[in-house]
DNA sequence: CGAGTTTGACCAGCGC
DNA sequence: GCGCTGGTCAAACTCG
């Protein structure tokens, strides 16, 4: 993944679209095409076809820049209505489900890009609040437990992206685990591995660590319970260590109190994932949330920092401009950066030129 | 030698 | 009741 950092395969066709034909000397545009093998009709012709190709090209890049930011608006109108929707069945539900909504079982999952330290840098691009039940797509059914039981434990999810190499299930987050058996489970050919909190005699708190079925550099860690025990260690991370590292989120409350919380960056068929979650930290009022989203990266420092302000609703904060701005550019730039987009776009514009001159009988 | 890991066996819950 | 599945146990094994 991290080849794209090295060379940049970037289309850039988000917020300024590339003009090749204004930014790319005439004659190095021509030579890059008639390198292509298609000389075969006088080479002035070809340029300004080819040229002409380029506008078009460029212009196709900008509608499905504007089509891209339709998608992501009508993409936040739909989250929106299910936020709402799903507010509305909460406050029509049960103590029971109220007991786990103020438990604080929320979890926002933040996708991201960059990915330049080597495993964990945290951007984030756009924000999904969720239900712990329906929390992710990594939602694994060994959780059949009784609804009572997933109150009473807390459980939280954390993926965190390793190396392809790495076939550990090892992750580095700071506590003292010790393994006590490992199983295959039915939806997943990677096998589960359980682990035991064994800092503390009397430290309820398990985890669970699989790979993920689509992306098997992702590592998922399913933690049950509270640590009655501070960490022992301070999370490792950094290119000395295969295993990645859970970061944590730093979440500011209304009254000023600011908590940590872990969360984890991940690489999914989606893109790169930030999980946030919320169920951990107990300060943390679930009401008129004021979240400050300081994703920091354990080893570079780099920060990148957002406000945004959130409620037990669905928060308002997601109709924010600036956030939704925000948001289009993150997807954007994740779309960008995405080489199998790319590939996509690439043959789609390449099939339209070819089209285009067969029909025109050229080329 | 102690701590941690591996792995097959066992148990409990669930659906049919 | 039976089979399937996830979770746990515990003896054997490995490693420092």
């Amino acid at each position: 993944m991290e080849f794209t950092s090295l060379v940049d395969t970037s289309l850039d066709l988000n917020f300024r679209p590339l003009r090749v034909s204004d930014e790319l000397p005439k004659q190095e545009v021509e030579s890059n095409f008639i390198g292509l093998g298609r000389d075969l009709v006088p080479v002035k012709d070809e340029a300004s076809n080819l040229i002409e190709e380029l506008n078009r090209v460029n212009a196709e890049n900008k509608k499905l820049t504007e089509m891209l930011t339709v998608m992501c608006q009508n993409y936040n109108s739909l989250r929106n209505q299910l936020t709402e929707y799903m507010s509305k069945q909460n406050s029509s539900t049960s103590g029971a489900d109220q007991d786990q909504n103020s438990d604080g079982s929320k979890k926002i999952k933040i996708e991201n890009n960059n990915n330049n330290n080597n495993n964990n840098e945290i951007v984030k691009s756009s924000v999904q609040v969720l239900n712990s039940e329906s929390s992710s797509c990594y939602e694994d059914s060994s959780t059949k437990k009784p609804r009572e039981e997933h109150i009473k434990t807390k459980t939280s999810r954390v993926y965190m992206r390793t190396e392809p190499s790495d076939t550990s299930l090892i992750v580095k987050d700071g506590y003292q685990w010790r393994k006590y058996g490992q199983k295959v489970t039915r939806d997943n050919p990677c096998p589960r591995a359980y682990f035991r909190c064994s800092f503390a005699p009397g430290c309820p708190v398990k985890k669970k660590v699989q790979r993920s079925i689509e992306d098997q550099s992702i590592v998922v860690a399913t933690y049950e319970g509270e640590h009655n025990h501070p960490r022992t260690s301070k999370p490792e991370s950094g290119p000395s260590t295969n295993t990645s590292t859970a970061s944590r989120l730093n979440v500011t409350t209304i009254a000023g109190t600011t908590t940590s919380v872990p969360c984890s960056t991940t690489l999914n068929s989606s893109g790169p994932t930030i999980t946030l979650d919320l169920t951990a930290p107990k300060t943390v009022e679930k009401r008129d949330m004021k979240m400050n989203h300081s994703t920091t990266s354990p080893t570079s420092g780099n920060s990148i920092r957002t406000t945004t302000t959130t409620s037990a609703a669905g928060g308002e904060y997601q109709n924010r401009p600036e956030f939704q701005q925000f948001l289009i550019e993150q997807m954007a730039t994740s779309l960008t950066k995405d080489p199998s987009f790319k590939a996509a776009l690439a043959a789609a514009i390449s099939g339209k030129i070819l089209q285009h001159n067969n029909q025109t009988g050229r080329w």
